[in-house]
DNA sequence: GTGAAAGCGCTAACAT
DNA sequence: ATGTTAGCGCTTTCAC
C-alpha cells in the first residue's frame, strides 16, 4: 500500500480511503484515478488478515454441517454462498461428521478466525443441541431448530409440503391416496401425514388406516411399502412417498406388477432428489425441499440477528414448492 | 494474550511460546502449566487474521470448483479438508458456477485471503485453462489437467477403471459385452473403451463394433442405447454403461424386456453416484470415482508443491475401484 | 485535501 | 527463562 501512495503521490491515508470508497473526506476525482491507476500497475491487493485486523471485523461466517452425506448440503452452502457474498462476506464451511467432538473443534476453529456468526445446517430437518460455545456469537439454525427455541431458524414448511403433494393427488382425480411415510417420530414424518390428513378430510376424505405405511427410508422400503399398499384388496391409485428415495422403490414394485405410471397408479415424492426425480423413468413429480433458498435465508437471518433486527427466537417457515414432471 | 500473561504472571513472548509449542527455549513445566490454565480461565482464544499477519502465513488452502451440480464436488471437498485439516490447514471454498467471470473473481477473493495455494477441482474429467491469475500462488488441478501440462494434476485412471469393468464381466463368464460410451470427445470415453478393448483382446474376443454405442449421458440415453443393443439380432450378455445415469436407463430396457439382471443380462456401471448405485434394484455393480481420496491427493500434491518437493508437472493418476454389488 | 501516529493481536529477534 | 522491541499491512483519528 506503502508502493500504492508513493506511486500515487500520494499519502497512504488518501490511498486507504480510495480504496474503501471512504466519503468522510473528500478527495478529487484526479487523485482517485491516480490512486486506482497506480493500485492497477502495481498488481495491489489488499491483505484480508491486515483488514481484519486492523478493523476488528473479520468480514466472515461459518458454516457448519454435516458435510459428508450430503447432496443436500452442497445446496444449502451454495445458497449461503450466494447470498453471503452479496454482502461481501465470505463463509467459512465447517464439517461436523456428525461427531460432537469434530463439530465443537469445528467450531472452536470458527471462532479463531472470528467469525461474524455461524449458520448452524442440518441435512435432515430435526432438533438439535448446539455446544455452548456456539453461543460465543451470533448464531442461527438451517434445516433444524433447537428444541428449547434458544436460535432463529429457517426451517421447511412440511405441512404445507404435504398439503400440496396430497392436493396435487386430489387434482388427478385420485381419492384412494396411499402414504408411505417416514419414521413418525421427525418433524418431516409428522408435518407431511398432518397435511394429507387435512387435505383429504376437506375433500371429504376419511383417513383410511389401511393406506398410510411408515416405511424404511430407502428404495428397499419404499418398494416393500408400496408392494404392500398395491396388494391390498382395494389398493390405491395414487402414492404420496414422503421421499424420493421411497418413491424409487414404489417405482420398481409399480412396475413388477405390469401397471404403469402414472395411468395406472400414480406417484408423487418429496425432497426433489435431483438424481432420482430427474432420472426416474417416468420423471417423478416431487415437492422439493428449498435448501438453497434456506442456505439464502440462514444468511439473512444471520446478518438480521447481528445486526439486532431480529428477537432471538425467530422462526423462518420456507415454503416447499411441487415440481410437476411426469408420474402424476 | 497480554491477559494471559498478566494473570500467569509471565511475558508475553513466555505465553507466546507455550502457545505454540516452542522449545526454542526451553521453559519450565510449572510455566507452561501456569500459562496454559490462565489462557482456559480466561476463554482466551487465539486471534487467526493476527497470527497470519504476523507470520506472514495464512494457513489457507484455496479450493476452487463449480459447486453447484455435483454430488461429486462435496466429496472432493470433503476429502481435502480432512486431509488439510492434518496439516493444520484450512479450506476456503470458491465456487466458479462455471463462469470464467465469476471464477476470476473468486481465486481474486482467495489471493486477498492470502491462501498459500491453490485445489482447483473440476466435476468431470477434462482439459481446462486457468485464468492467469492462479499462477500467483502454487495451484494443482484435482480431476483434470491442463492442456500444456503447466501445472501438477491428479486425475482418475480411467483406462485401468475400463479395463477393471470389463474384467470383471469377462470373470462372471460374458464374451458378448456391450459397451455404452459416454461423449467420445472426453478423457473419460477414450479412457475407458481403451481399457475395454484392451482387455476384450486379451481374452481373444475381437471387439464388434455393433456392440459399442456412443450413449447421451442420462438415463434416457442409457435406456435407448441399452434397448438398440438388447433388440441386436445376437444381443450381449452384459453392458457396460460408462456411468451410472445411463445404467439406470439401461435397467429399464433390460426390464421392460422382461430380462432379469444379472441372471439373463449383467450391468455394470462407472461413477459409484451412490444415490444411484446404492438403491438401482439389484443393487448396481460399479467402478467407482474416488473423488473424495482426489482431494485429499490434491492437498498432498500441493502441500509438496509448495514445499519445493514436486516437479511443476506432476500427475498423479489414481485407482478407481470396482465396487461389487449383485448386478455382475 | 494531507500526513503523522497510534493501534489491531500476535510473532520473533535479541538482549538480558 | 524472561522482557524489550520492532514489525506484519492496514485503518482511523486528529491536527494541519
Amino acid at each position: 500500500m506503502k508502493d500504492v501512495a508513493l506511486r500515487a503521490g500520494v499519502s497512504r491515508t488518501a490511498v486507504s480511503f480510495v480504496l474503501n470508497d471512504r466519503h468522510a473526506v473528500t478527495l478529487s476525482d484526479e487523485t482517485r484515478d491516480r490512486v486506482l491507476a497506480a493500485a492497477a500497475e502495481l498488481g495491489y491487493r489488499p491483505n484480508a488478515s491486515a483488514r481484519a485486523l486492523a478493523q476488528q471485523r473479520s468480514d466472515w461466517y461459518g458454516l457448519v454441517t454435516e458435510i459428508v452425506t450430503a447432496p443436500f448440503a452442497v445446496n444449502v452452502i451454495k445458497g449461503a454462498q450466494d447470498r453471503a457474498l452479496l454482502d461481501e462476506k465470505y463463509l467459512l464451511i465447517a464439517s461436523t461428521e456428525s461427531d460432537p467432538v469434530v463439530e465443537q473443534a469445528a467450531i472452536e476453529r470458527l471462532l479463531e478466525q472470528r467469525v461474524e456468526g455461524i449458520i448452524y445446517a442440518a441435512t435432515w430437518h430435526r432438533a438439535v443441541t448446539l455446544p455452548e460455545i456456539a453461543r460465543e456469537v451470533p448464531t442461527v439454525l438451517v434445516n433444524c431448530f433447537d428444541a428449547e427455541g434458544r436460535f432463529p431458524a429457517v426451517v421447511p414448511d412440511e405441512h404445507a409440503g404435504g398439503r400440496r403433494a396430497t392436493e396435487r393427488l386430489l387434482a388427478a382425480g385420485h381419492r384412494r391416496i396411499g402414504l408411505i411415510n417416514l419414521d413418525p417420530a421427525i418433524p418431516a414424518a409428522v408435518g407431511r401425514r398432518l397435511g394429507y390428513h387435512e387435505v383429504l378430510r376437506e375433500a371429504g376424505i376419511a383417513p383410511d388406516e389401511d393406506l398410510e405405511i411408515p416405511g424404511h427410508a430407502t428404495a428397499h422400503g419404499g418398494y416393500d411399502a408400496a408392494s404392500a399398499l398395491l396388494d391390498l384388496a382395494d389398493p390405491p391409485t395414487a402414492i404420496f412417498c414422503a421421499n424420493d428415495r421411497m418413491a424409487m422403490g414404489a417405482y420398481d414394485a409399480i412396475k413388477e406388477r405390469g401397471l404403469r405410471i402414472p395411468h395406472d397408479v400414480a406417484v408423487i415424492g418429496f425432497d426433489n432428489q435431483e438424481l432420482i426425480a430427474e432420472y426416474l423413468r417416468p420423471a417423478l413429480t416431487t415437492v422439493a425441499l428449498p435448501f438453497e433458498q434456506m442456505g439464502a435465508l440462514g444468511v439473512d437471518l444471520l446478518a438480521a440477528t447481528i445486526a439486532g433486527e431480529s428477537t432471538a427466537t425467530e422462526t423462518v417457515t420456507v415454503d416447499c414448492p411441487l415440481l410437476e414432471r411426469v408420474s402424476v
